[in-house]
RNA sequence: GGGCGCGUAGCUCAGCGGGAGAGCACCACGUUGACAUCGUGGGGGUCGCUGGUUCAAUCCCAGCCGCGCCCACCA
């Protein structure tokens, strides 16, 4: 017998083992089923599971169990990423706290001393996901930096270099310096800082000192940038400066003698119209200087101090202590005209938290326009379908102004970039050294000494791979022609540009396919005032603790649940605590069909019952699955989750368990024999469709049942019906009864009768068929609704004596026989507001039925719709009548 | 500056052209042989505002108000 409640925590663990000894989630290349694959997007090694994690696998767990159940030949392909920046920060962490570093250990040391790291604590975020329930194919797990991995990025960075898509170029980069890194676009957050604009006035060449136009006045934020100024320019239209282009000012403080000129990038509106350009520390000033042909003026270190291309005061000043020397000084000079407030968008780096610097240096590009055209073209044409498809519009965006994508890092953990340089600083890429070597030899026409460049590269690069470098690539392999591409991608939005687009890129270029049909993104995991979850707010919510509290299906079961399309999702701990209780709802379900003997019956036909009851929990159960199926199908998560839960919760056990207790608890026979098979029937349909969203408490009460098909559910087909077994006449047979008991119940808790009494009632007036629907549901009505049930021709004198509520039940009147407890002004009272209701309702559907235009035009289904309800609504208004003259004659 | 999204019951949210819904919270009653992590009944909403399209608008369109997010090189 199972115990009364649930629990999670002894269960969980031994269900997992059992999935992972069975070998169910491992998917094979041989096996001729319809393939379906979904990515796993790999978690960092760093990570360990949070809410955002939760709900990622959860709903891609869901899809992969749906379809595996479904008859597919399901992949989940799980691994983690090396996370270059992420993992080498935290072991430098472990370094320091050491009272070492990096540079001491040595790269080679260092690197081991990572891999290290990696094995000791790198499992971490597997682990969870295994407690999560996850059914990747675990075997197949891949690391981004694994072996056949890293021949995929080789194999990538070599032939694209040789089509010209790779390149090295010295230009502006993101630099980070705290991580001494170049860092991507991506990686930099602007954020709105409270500072300062300050007009300096520069001095014109030839200009007489003192003279009213004898300066040319600059604003700018960042003050210590001029020492790298190497021109001033204005708007060529700009009727104030135009004069002045050609001319040179004398740059203060370091007394370089630089030109004024014209460019349409000076906007007359900002500052004072005229802008200092520094090309070496500002990506438009780097434009500028492109277009003049400026020199541009490197003045910082990779650490962010002014270096010696500066004058002798300045040099290994850090940049802000520079920012306030050079504004004291200029101010001492007079030539400080203004100092206003300003707000400004200022660079930070995401994983160091510091201000960035636009840099020159030399580094690896991607020239990603090529690689996005095809990739556009795929979204374009439908080849790939972002689900909600609004996505589509953040990613053409993106994409359309896509910019070359610095790939090189200068870190070492990660994908060592396979290019050597000669003497004389030519490049050979290749697979390995001894190819470079080869090469340099071939091109030197000796044996020439060549050196691997040091970076690395970008973590992104390896997983945009992931598609196919996980199933093998470049090697051929039968995974890689039976899993590419996949079905389905499921992400958050954050990583659409980081990621996505990435691997749409790649997957086309290397495979000449996508790498997958449909791009599920969901929302954000936010607290329950909707702010996003961060450590220093402290309003993280551990999924593993909730497991703790209330069990992993209850987490799984929230998140599905709440899992709405293009809205965040707002997690309260109450709102899992409520599906905890579903959890325990469907566990005492299955416990009360053990209590009772509802067991597997070998040739139990659930399209040939007798009982009507039985017929139309099969067919709402029929109806159920087919529409969490349909929603699972149209990645509708919610729908599912919501359309099972309700028909489990209210149809299954508020209702069909209820009025199959008799038969249950009845004597022998065909009925009980029947119901008891049916239950059980239902019950397995349940657990089967619920797996996917809740796989353990299924799994473990399918386990725990008497005798059922199967041995686990988990391999278990999804219940697929057809029609027959949906029967709208049972449907409507009992939905009549339903509502009966409902109107019962709910006048007698009305005029307080008591709960336990029994009392009289009569189906008074009623056609044929509603009186065989009363006399076949005789004890269920009697039992739900604690009466004695009778039918009468005519309406009662009960009725007339004024002892018996009258209930209107569309068209026919159930008398309820309570003298006791009926005050006849309440009651009229109460009969003359149902009439109101009514005639209400008539006259609304009259207003509609009276404008000719409707009948005109609106569709005859609808029109005839009105028409009927007119008419229900006019016999339970006779009804209603007569019940009022009935009460009134006394 | 551009783009996306959201304003529906006290709270969190579904629904989205033809009869306003769920969960939680709230109120009343209930120890009926699965479940008090429960059952039964109940109260509660001019579906942000203003116009428009339509026979019909919470739903479509426009504008406005409020809120959130993303992207962008502006001194």
């Amino acid at each position: 017998m199972l115990d009364k409640t649930y629990s999670p925590q002894s269960v969980e663990a031994r269900i997992s083992e059992r999935w992972d000894q069975s070998g169910a989630f491992e998917a094979e290349a041989s096996d001729n089923k319809a393939p379906f694959a979904v990515m796993m997007p790999p978690p960092n090694v760093t990570g360990s599971l949070h809410m955002g994690h939760a709900l990622n696998m959860t709903l891609q767990d869901v899809l992969t169990r749906y379809r595996r159940m479904s008859g597919r030949n399901a992949l989940w392909q799980p691994g983690t990423d090396h996370a270059g920046i992420a993992t080498q920060m935290v072991v430098e962490r472990q370094l320091r706290e050491e009272g070492t570093d990096r540079a001491s250990l040595g790269r080679e040391k260092f690197v081991d001393r990572v891999w290290q790291w990696k094995a000791e604590s790198g499992g971490t975020i597997v682990k969870q996901l295994q407690r999560l329930g996850a059914s990747p194919d675990w075997r197949r797990e891949r690391f981004t930096l694994d072996e056949g991995l890293s021949e995929a990025v080789r194999t990538v960075f070599v032939r694209l270099y040789h089509e010209g898509l790779i390149y090295r170029d010295k230009r502006l980069v993101n630099w980070d310096c705290q991580l001494l890194t170049a860092i991507s676009d991506l990686e930099v957050d602007q954020r709105e800082t409270k500072g300062h604009l300050w007009h300096f006035k520069y001095p014109l060449e030839g200009a007489e000192e003192g003279a009213p136009n004898s300066f040319i006045t600059v604003a700018t934020t960042r003050p210590e940038t001029m020492l790298g100024d190497t021109a001033v320019a204005v708007h060529p239209d700009d009727e104030r400066y135009a004069h002045l282009i050609g001319r040179h000012v004398l740059l203060p403080l370091v007394g370089r003698r630089i030109p004024i000129v014209g460019d349409t990038y000076s906007d007359p509106e900002k500052g004072s119209g005229a802008v200092k350009i520094t090309p070496a520390h500002d990506f438009n000033d780097f434009e500028v200087g492109r277009r003049h042909g400026l020199e541009a003026i490197n003045i910082l270190d990779k650490h962010g101090q002014l270096n010696d291309a500066v004058p002798e005061p300045y040099r290994g000043l850090d940049r802000f202590e520079a920012r306030k020397r050079v504004v004291v000084d200029l101010e001492a000079l007079g030539l400080l005209e203004k100092i206003e407030d300003q707000v400004h968008a200022v660079p930070y780096g995401d994983r160091s938290n510091t201000v960035i610097e636009p840099w020159l240096t030399d580094q690896w590009y991607v020239d990603a326009a090529v690689l996005a055209k095809p990739a556009i073209e795929a979204v374009e044409e439908g080849r790939i379908r972002f689900v909600p498809k609004n996505w589509e519009n953040t990613y053409f965006e993106w994409m359309r102004n896509i910019q070359p994508w610095c790939i090189s890092r200068q870190l070492w953990w990660g994908h060592q970039i396979p290019a050597w340089y000669g003497p004389d600083g030519h490049i050979f890429v290749a697979m390995d050294e001894a190819e470079a070597v080869k090469l340099a030899e071939d091109h030197y026409g000796e044996p020439t000494k060549i050196t691997r460049d040091p970076d690395v590269l970008d973590t992104w690069f390896s997983s945009g791979l992931w598609p196919f470098s996980t199933l093998g690539w470049p090697e051929q392999t039968p995974e890689l022609k039976t899993f590419y591409p996949g079905d389905v991608l499921i992400t958050g939005f954050d990583i659409i540009f980081f990621w996505v687009a990435r691997m749409i890129m790649m997957g086309l270029h290397f495979m000449d396919d996508v790498p997958f049909r449909d791009v599920y993104i969901h929302a954000l995991v936010r607290d329950e005032k909707g702010q996003k979850m961060s450590k220093s707010k402290g309003n993280v919510i551990d999924p593993l603790e909730l497991m703790d509290a209330y069990g992993t299906d209850a987490l799984r079961f929230t998140l599905v649940a709440m899992a709405a399309q293009g809205r965040d999702i707002k997690l309260s701990e109450q709102r899992v605590a409520g599906y905890r209780n579903f959890v325990t709802k469907l566990w005492n379900a299955a416990r009360f069909c053990q209590m009772n003997e509802c067991a597997y019956a070998a040739g139990f036909d659930p399209a040939g019952c007798a009982m009507t009851a039985n017929r139309w929990i099969i067919s709402a159960c029929a109806e159920a699955v087919r529409d969490a199926g349909q929603a699972l199908d149209a990645y509708r998560f919610n729908e599912a989750a919501n359309t099972l839960y309700s028909f489990v919760w209210h149809t299954f056990c508020d209702w069909y368990l209820e009025i199959a207790k008799p038969a249950l608890y009845g004597d022998d026979g065909a009925d009980k024999t029947e119901t008891r098979s049916a239950a059980a029937w239902i019950l397995e349909r349940t657990l089967e469709a619920l797996h996917p969203l809740m796989p353990f408490v299924t799994e473990e009460l399918h386990e725990s049942l008497a005798k059922h098909e199967h041995d686990m559910l988990v391999t278990t087909e999804w219940p697929a019906f057809d029609k027959g077994l949906i029967d709208t006449s049972a449907k409507q047979e009992m939905d009549w009864i339903v509502r009966l008991i409902g109107e019962v119940r709910s006048v007698r808790s009305e005029m307080n009768v008591p709960p336990g009494a029994t009392v009289p009632l009569q189906l008074a007036d009623a056609n044929e068929r509603l009186c065989a629907w009363f006399g076949t549901h005789k004890t269920t009505i009697e039992t739900l609704a604690r009466v004695d049930a009778s039918i009468s021709a005519q309406p009662s004198q009960d009725a007339d004596r004024g002892d018996s509520i009258q209930i209107v039940l569309d068209n026919a009147t159930l008398l309820l026989k309570i003298a006791d407890f009926i005050d006849i002004a309440e009651e009229r009272a109460r009969l003359e507001r149902e009439l109101s209701k009514i005639n209400g309702e008539i006259a609304k559907i009259d207003k509609k039925l009276s404008n000719p235009k409707f009948l005109e035009r609106a569709p005859e289904d609808v029109v005839e719709e009105q028409r009927e309800r007119r008419a229900d609504a006019d016999l339970s208004r006779q009804k209603l009548d007569q019940a009022v003259a009935r009460l009134n004659a006394l």
